[in-house]
DNA sequence: TGTACATCAGTGAACGCGCGTTCACTGATGTAC
DNA sequence: TGTACATCAGTGAACGCGCGTTCACTGATGTAC
């Protein structure tokens, strides 16, 4: 009758379990990432009511609202590590050429389901490069595998892994412009084709 | 003695020449670009605070927010696209690989000296990829110049120009997160990487 | 040449809104004696 | 076993602010007669 709003009515946690807010904060707020436009648009507010809480409660588990966005971004960069060390563990161990392909997936397709999320985490100014630092040492570390296996790089391991990276960063910039441009292909032969210029 | 702003006493257009006042307002939004995170922060107020008007008088010239943005969006593309005309006409006629690397560089110069301009025109959801189209194009017209004077490229030349395009976009990305992952190379390094893969 | 009027460029003041943040509070659950 | 008090999780109401947008206006410059 009244303009249900989709959050039920929330039970307080017990005694001595205050912590558990934050979590439930930071999930709201994540899956808020996923709706909206940027980052200005992660208010105190709408992520309070996305979690079924009232604004003043957020402020015992971040001092201010730039506190909340940067638990936020620790907490998704832990979400796309996962992904691609889950994308890389379930290639098959005798296919490094396979693994790395695998692992730029997991990747494009964290991207992809998340713009949200990864456009918080990549496009805004300033920001914390550290955690792209890992993804690329993660592909490099997969080149150096396959060049052990007898595959011929045309870069040195580290110089192609940042390309690699750099390159699919770059295209699931324009995915996330929604309509690709007319003649640039799929994110999968996009990677396809940056892998035939990194292999001799 | 009083807080004086940057902005001194505006004299009023002409009768008949109300129209130079839009482009004033454009030229005080795209310097405002500059100095800004995101197009939240671009303003109506603000864009009237830095072009010395009312807020009021923006709505003589467009009819809300949006279609300041949009008016705005146009005219950089235009910018975009002088410079990088300027760039490829200033290359030696008799070296395409080089005016390769000359239309590229010139994208990436207006890129990096354009931070607000370029999140812009390329980082916001939803948006407009028709302007990136014609970029490639060029591109892809300076590589079968190339291939005319005799270079084998490694992949189709629509391609090689969407993955290069596209992966200098990524690279820029990367540049605007201001410090740049250790190990990763400077902008002209990364174009230099990326030709020597995209030539046989 | 006057004069009444139309058109122009641009404004000041106000509106309602959602925001971040603060502060005193409520009610439940634990602890000291 | 009571009882007074401390600590906890979480809130309601209010604040000041900057925002987008509207509206009736001002004063200068043109035009009709």
């Amino acid at each position: 009758m009244a303009e249900a709003e989709s959050v039920p009515a929330r039970v307080r946690n017990r005694w001595g379990e205050g912590e558990r807010l934050r979590g439930e904060i930071l999930e709201a707020a994540s899956r808020m990432l996923s709706e909206i436009g940027g980052e200005d648009a992660l208010t105190i507010r709408g992520v309070a009511r996305a979690a079924g809480i009232a604004p003043a409660s957020i402020y015992q588990h971040f001092t201010d609202r730039a506190a909340l966005v940067h638990g936020l971004l620790e907490y998704e960069f832990g979400r796309l590590q996962e992904a691609m060390g889950e994308a890389d563990a379930a290639a098959p161990d005798d296919d490094p050429a396979g693994r790395v392909r695998a692992q730029l997936r997991g990747y494009y397709t964290f991207a992809v389901e998340n713009p949200g999320h990864y456009r918080l985490m990549l496009n805004n100014g300033a920001q914390r490069t550290e955690p792209l630092r890992e993804v690329i040492t993660m592909v490099r570390t997969a080149l150096e595998r396959c060049r052990q296996a007898g595959t011929v790089l045309r870069l040195p391991a580290h110089q192609s892994a940042v390309t690699l990276v750099v390159a699919v960063h770059g295209r699931v910039g324009l995915q996330h412009s929604s309509t690709r441009p007319h003649g640039v292909r799929t994110l999968e032969s996009f990677v396809d084709d940056l892998l035939s210029l990194v292999f001799a």
